[in-house]
RNA sequence: GGGUGGAUUCCCGAGUGGCCAAAGGGGGCAGACUGUAAAUCUGUUGGCACCGCCUUCGAAGGUUCGAAUCCUUCUCCACCCA
């Protein structure tokens, strides 16, 4: 199966603008195309993990990927999908964020010997002249044709500024002058980003007649037609100090019934007749596809050796018994106990399991904490010394674990 | 530049002098049921020394025994006119 009709099966292809010759770049390794990723956080997540991937893709077909980090469009920020406008990154942040992402996309990409580039559209947007672009690219742009499109539409009764309307136009000219400066043919990005793409390759076509080509990966939307990736407290994020293996690995095991395959087909590098067999599966069944589904990822993401030790704590954990030692774990200090012992709210504040006394004092009010298998009925319950010498097991719900010791 | 309406707890949104830590919905958390799923039902959802106290209703002042609610100034936003 040619690459172009993997990636149709995956369900990876939101839109494209010419399918043909999309088709034909592409499984002919002729492509050079860019996805931009603004660094509008510290690390990348799992729509940015998508993108990479895809690249990871098509790179293995031959064709030639361009990185291009947002440090110039970073100052602007993308209204896209957005109903409020995004804080604005001071040029520190900007450039902090480009070099965590450059760190964590070395471990998916392979920039070696011109196998693919990075560039940052800092380089050129930055020092651009604000009348000079205006005569260049300003009279190719039609307002009217920008305010219809929808990203720009949904903004219309909320407010949208000079400032972010203004991104299509530098997405736009970032395209144009990767076309010219690299010979880069076509875009890929998250189908929100449709429209600035649009912008691209019209620019390109009106300025220098030719043909350019953007296409689009499906946003990955659960079955109630959520992002995924996101959880109560932001995004689920590669960098393992912000998001643990453990818990990346638990998000992907906690996935819907209906949402497995999908992730699977569009997320893992999984032969696709292996992927087929799975769709049979149901019930109870299915949650070996999501064993699949989490341990494969997190071995994308932070290793084999992470993902076996996920899974292994993942066992322990909800199986019963087994070896604990892979639990996410607080080390107390003397110092934080009083005479020898430790009240269970307070414990449970120390390990960062509660926000607040109040609340802990709710959960073992409704039986949702026990101390090593034990449910803790009391608010008053006190852990001792001893206790925590040989480590405590602390359960919050039915899915939170942690483990408490003093050195 | 002129006019009108608005800013409420995680989000949406009620509340227009004391009965307001603030209705309702969403979301979150917990319990039951389960397959670490979904659906459903129940409880809960500002902090703490929890039958009591403290902090919160865009910001700062003021009126009052008492203010989310009234007044003044300021900041931000939407709509209409230019």
């Amino acid at each position: 199966m040619k690459i172009y009709d993997e990636l149709v099966a995956r369900g990876l292809i939101a839109q494209v603008t010419n399918e043909e010759e999309i088709k034909k770049l592409v499984n002919e390794g002729k492509a050079k195309f860019y996805i931009g990723f603004d660094p509008t956080a510290d690390s990348l997540h799992v729509g940015h993990f998508m993108a990479l991937c895809l690249m990871k893709r098509l790179q293995m077909a031959g064709n030639k990927p361009v990185v291009l980090l947002g440090g110039g469009t970073g100052y602007i920020g993308d209204p896209s999908g957005r109903n409020d406008l995004r804080q604005m990154l001071t040029p520190e942040t900007i450039e902090h964020n480009c070099e965590c992402f450059k760190a964590q996309m070395e471990k998916f990409i392979d920039f070696g010997e011109d196998k693919a580039i990075v560039v940052n559209n800092a380089d050129w947007l930055l020092k651009l002249n604000y009348v000079d672009v205006l005569r260049e690219v300003g009279p190719h742009f039609s307002v009217n044709n920008m305010l219809r499109a929808e990203c720009y539409k949904q903004r219309m009764e909320k407010g949208l500024t000079f400032l972010e309307f203004n991104y299509m136009i530098m997405q736009s000219y970032d395209f144009y002058h990767l076309f010219k400066e690299y010979g880069c043919n076509m875009q890929f990005g998250g189908d929100d980003q449709w429209s600035n793409m649009l912008g691209g390759t019209e620019l390109i076509r009106r300025k220098l007649g030719k043909d350019a080509h953007a296409m689009t990966i499906t946003l990955l939307l659960n079955s109630e037609g959520k992002k995924m990736g996101k959880t109560a407290n932001g995004a689920v994020w590669l960098d393992p100090n912000k998001t643990s293996p453990f818990e990346f690995y638990q998000y992907w095991r906690n996935v819907g019934d209906d949402d497995v395959l999908k992730c699977i087909r569009m997320l893992t590098f999984l032969p696709l007749e292996e992927i087929e067999k799975m769709d049979s599966w149901e019930g109870a069944e299915l949650n070996k596809a999501k064993e699949i589904l989490a341990f494969e990822l997190t071995k994308l993401v932070h290793g084999e050796e992470e993902a076996k030790k996920a899974e292994e704590a993942s066992k322990a954990l909800f199986a019963g018994g087994g070896d604990d030692s892979n639990m996410p774990t607080t080390e107390l200090t003397d110092a934080e106990l009083t005479e020898g012992q430790i009240a269970i709210m307070d414990l449970m504040m120390a390990c960062g399991l509660v926000p607040s006394k109040g609340e802990a004092r709710r959960l073992i009010q409704q039986g949702g904490v026990s101390v090593n298998d034990e449910k803790v009925s009391d608010i008053g319950f006190i852990v001792t010394k001893d206790m925590l010498a040989t480590g405590v097991k602390i359960k919050k719900g039915k899915k939170k674990f942690h483990k408490a010791i003093i050195k």
